[in-house]
DNA sequence: TTGAAAGCGCTAACAG
DNA sequence: CTGTTAGCGCTTTCAA
């Protein structure tokens, strides 16, 4: 036996020692730091296969002041559920979120980096997010808000952490965001459901307290007036399937021979297919419908929507980029990306 | 000015010289060690917040090789999806995995924890996972696969990294796992099918090569024979949607007559919703059907479905729980838990 | 019950 | 181009 048991994981030392060189030259191939004789570059790395060294991250963290880690956090303006052990459900299995960080786990991997998941739905949850990223535990957050509210994206600003919004804030903050052209997106709703068309449409908007609910209204609403239609009804939803239902058949109330309708989000159009089926009305033969963002709703459908794609997996891609930017080099000035939807036509329209 | 400048969060050395006392004994009192003169605690207490002191994690986990963090991995078996910065989002956008990280949130957040997010689809994907690991960078892992031939959990069993499989493995390993008495499952929904007078009863499978899918076939077969119906008219599909409404369509080929069907999930059932629908059965008048894990789409399905609830949530959270404790005390012998599942009653049966 | 001191493994000047 | 040296902030014996 030599003068230490063979446990634990071997160090910069141990590699050092096996290569014949300082504890410097490893870390500096290691760190992949020029300047290093090609030789001794080659003697190192045997050393490190040899050892089966792996570097630990605390040390490296500790020197540097970089957790080489961001926080994904998903968060909420309520102050919702709390501890129960098993809540929460709700936000993260919304097949959006997994859109986002699938689109961020995507951007992350590669540079072989990993995201912290933080749900932040209360009060109290918001404090530890700050409380964690303040200790330094992530460089910065790639954030999510289900509500227009969220007092959180503010907090981290303030805190001076690193952050880039999933949508622009609804008020005025120093702070990166990736967006989509909202506007555009009913623009192209509107334009399909005219140019098929219909005579009388109307559409079930998002909630109007969340500036996506506003633009895509005011977007449809601009278009449908350029298309000589300057009066389109309206029912509010709060994007959830149930909602759309209920907005459907205030619609259908209030104008029943609507031909065509333009369904702010795609979950509540699978509502409105319901009540419409429940109504005896057919899709896309008596009314023609549109939804919006191209989630996995849109698919599962029967008929299958025509929809308004939101490309979420790129966008998520490019807020950690912008992240990791902005991480990289802190004296950045905070950008925007707006995105461009698409159309998707499929059944319903 | 003093001898160094403002910047930088303050250390130990700030608050013990605030304090009037040592690192140490800040540390003892931050750490919760008793034999500290209560007086000497209040002094400390105020002086970390005075200096607004937040402890530096990278030091801690120096000294104590504790990362104080898990790892949350879904994990596949192929080598499907590479880097391309958006992909993945096929595989965290299932409602399902939302659930299981909504159950691991909800019991590590009240722990001051939050779990690190692993996507891992490839071999590739699956070393980094392990290197990951094995560097410290989290304790231990909660693991969720899709596929039944997942090498991950072997590997990080070999590793000797803490883990936690939801669902047991395929093959004999020492490691814990969480489950549900799938056959119980299966028996509620036979039971059921057959109190409400179906005669003529069919089943789609799961992926026969999942124990899963294995497991709520043999379960629904026995029940269905106490109950005097040898035999069963079965279609496989893969857990998918489209997958569902093809293997419903065998199903009435093969057995024109059938009157209730047992679904082996909901995705699945939401499909065979779809193809009766299609052929003109009404549900549930001409034909029951009963999924199976009581998924979002469970309600979001016209008629809802009756279904077996899978408490995925509660699962998660054992998952997470028997992990810590794993963490806390490795020496500790794997332990399985098997949840009931519950029958849920809606309008499909 | 408290303090002094010795590192944990790594990076980053600074010499050579 | 490489080695020496000094810590990063914290926990933890070991004495007092």
């Amino acid at each position: 036996m030599s003068d230490k048991a063979v446990r634990s994981s071997p160090t910069l030392e141990d590699v050092a020692r096996e290569a014949g060189v300082s504890r410097a030259t490893v870390s500096r191939v290691i760190n992949g730091i020029r300047n290093v004789d090609p030789d001794i570059q080659d003697a190192v790395r045997r050393a490190i296969a040899a050892t089966g060294y792996v570097p630990n991250r605390a040390a490296r963290s500790l020197v540097t002041r970089r957790a080489d880690s961001v926080a994904l956090v998903v968060s909420g303006a309520g102050d919702e559920d709390h501890e129960a052990g098993g809540e929460g459900g709700g936000v993260l299995a919304d097949p959006f979120f997994g859109r986002v960080a699938g689109g961020v786990v995507g951007f992350l991997r590669p540079r072989g980096m990993h995201p912290v998941l933080m749900l932040a739905d209360s009060a109290e949850a918001r404090k530890e997010v700050t409380a964690y990223l303040t200790q330094g535990r992530a460089d910065g957050a790639v954030l999510a808000s289900t509500h227009a509210a969220d007092p959180l994206p503010r907090q981290l600003a303030d805190a001076g952490v690193p952050t880039v919004l999933f949508a622009r804030p609804p008020s005025p903050m120093p702070v990166s965001y990736v967006d989509l052209a909202h506007q555009d997106g009913a623009r192209l709703a509107a334009d399909h459901l005219v140019a098929r068309g219909c005579q009388q449409v109307a559409t079930v908007t998002g909630p109007l307290d969340v500036l996506a609910g506003q633009d895509r209204l005011t977007g449809f609403r601009d278009a449908m007036a350029r298309h000589g239609h300057p009066y389109v009804p309206t029912a509010e939803g709060n994007f959830t399937q149930e909602s759309g239902e209920r907005a459907m058949a205030r619609l259908l109330a209030q104008a029943p021979g609507l031909d065509g309708v333009f369904v702010a989000n795609d979950l509540m159009a699978a509502g409105a297919l319901h009540c419409l089926h429940a109504h005896g009305r057919r899709v896309p033969e008596d009314v023609a419908v549109v939804g919006f963002d191209d989630s996995s709703a849109a698919v599962s459908c029967r008929p299958s929507l025509t929809t308004v794609r939101q490309p979420v997996e790129a966008m998520a891609g490019e807020m950690t980029r912008l992240l990791l930017e902005r991480i990289a080099d802190p004296g950045l000035r905070p950008t925007s990306v707006i995105f461009d939807p698409t159309l998707v036509v499929r059944q319903s329209a």
